[in-house]
DNA sequence: TAGATTGTTAATCGATTAACAATC
DNA sequence: TAGATTGTTAATCGATTAACAATC
């Protein structure tokens, strides 16, 4: 039941089934994976198989008791869960990460953000933002191993390396720059630009089909 | 030359080429896939192959021209360019994503956000934020193709229904909510948690490695 | 027993990597 | 010619799908 090697596809998946899982009714007990499948619109092959790097407890005949599953799958997920989290940078992006509501539904936490601006604030929501001053010592305080970047382009690097130097081990970056970092430390550079060329890629070569 | 299947992946790399293109000094002509490799520390066959796809002006011995290779990656990039998109949602994400500096680099735009408050806005940048009540009239007269959502979940179905109604052909989902489209609509839906988890899941993976 | 379901083993597919032939 | 580089063909790898055996 290790976490060896998970795909962010497998990932979406699994957070999948836990939505649906938790979204039936009260009364039911066990579930196949077909029946999720059908559900899901998935081939039936691949919940099985999926179902089966997180839980040992399908029993032929009946399938899978509900409860059991849906910890199982929690359990895998959140086999990581609890890494401290910030975000640099509280302007619009910042903020709306800050009070972004998939984070709660999954377990997950971003606990400050830290700006520019002097004077301690909060988001919406009422999430905490710092002044960027006091990003050093809250990192140690609470062992903060996961930063964010939410600044402009220009600024991207300067706070990606002051996060290094507070001792964060992992970056997702929102800005659209490529990031230089020590080997060892983890980014995933989000890229937006990318994903809406892909969308608009998509559409023009769906279109020729069509067509 | 034609864009058949392009993954996200490919995508990626190819805009990271573009980069590293642009920002060489002007005197350089001409560029060989194996520098391009080394600079961006990826396989040399990998670059040859993107670049192949992508142009066919590679010379042997010399290697490509440098001014041909980013016409040849951008025309590539761009085939489907100019499709117009707008965002309903102008909140917090809605607006950092309309004044997104990343956009405007890779030649992208996003034309207005729409949102349920009732008086014509501008975020930072200058980008319009009009009453959703305008919605079905701007989509029709612009054509507009594409719709990006970033309303809160609650109201993520709603936006949908609408933009789709509107004719628009693919959605861009920020909210974490499955949403449920006819067929023939594209739809990508973020996924943010995931996103974060799966940088926890390897953050995790890792440890279990180094120590 | 018969049927539903799981888990396993083999086949397919796409993307990446390696080995090599072609050529300026 | 020799060397650098490209393009091509084959090998590998991981993820998905298909076929099947196991079992309650």
């Amino acid at each position: 039941m290790e976490p060896h090697k998970i795909s962010k596809k497998l990932l979406n998946r699994l957070s999948l089934y836990l939505d649906h899982l938790k979204s039936l009714p009260e009364d039911c007990d066990n579930i196949s994976a077909t029946a999720i499948a059908k559900a899901l619109e998935l081939g039936d092959v691949q919940v099985r198989k999926d179902l089966a790097k997180v839980s040992d407890g399908g029993r032929r005949r009946t399938g899978h008791r509900r409860q059991r599953l849906i910890a199982d799958i929690e359990n895998y997920l959140s086999s990581a869960s609890g890494t401290n989290t910030i975000i640099v940078g509280a302007g619009n992006l910042g903020q709306a990460l800050l009070d972004y509501g998939g984070f709660a539904n999954s377990g997950l936490d971003v606990m400050a953000g830290f700006d520019i601006h002097s004077a301690t604030k909060r988001t919406k929501a009422g999430k905490p933002i710092y002044p960027i001053s006091k990003l050093e010592s809250f990192c140690n305080r609470y062992d903060v191993r996961i930063g964010i970047i939410a600044v402009p382009a220009d600024s991207a690097q300067a706070a990606c390396d002051r996060l290094v130097d507070c001792g964060v081990e992992a970056i997702w970056n929102f800005a659209p720059v490529q990031l230089t970092t020590p080997q060892n430390i983890v980014v995933h550079s989000e890229n937006l630009a990318v994903s809406l060329t892909a969308l608009q890629v998509q559409l023009s070569s769906r279109e020729r089909k069509t067509s």
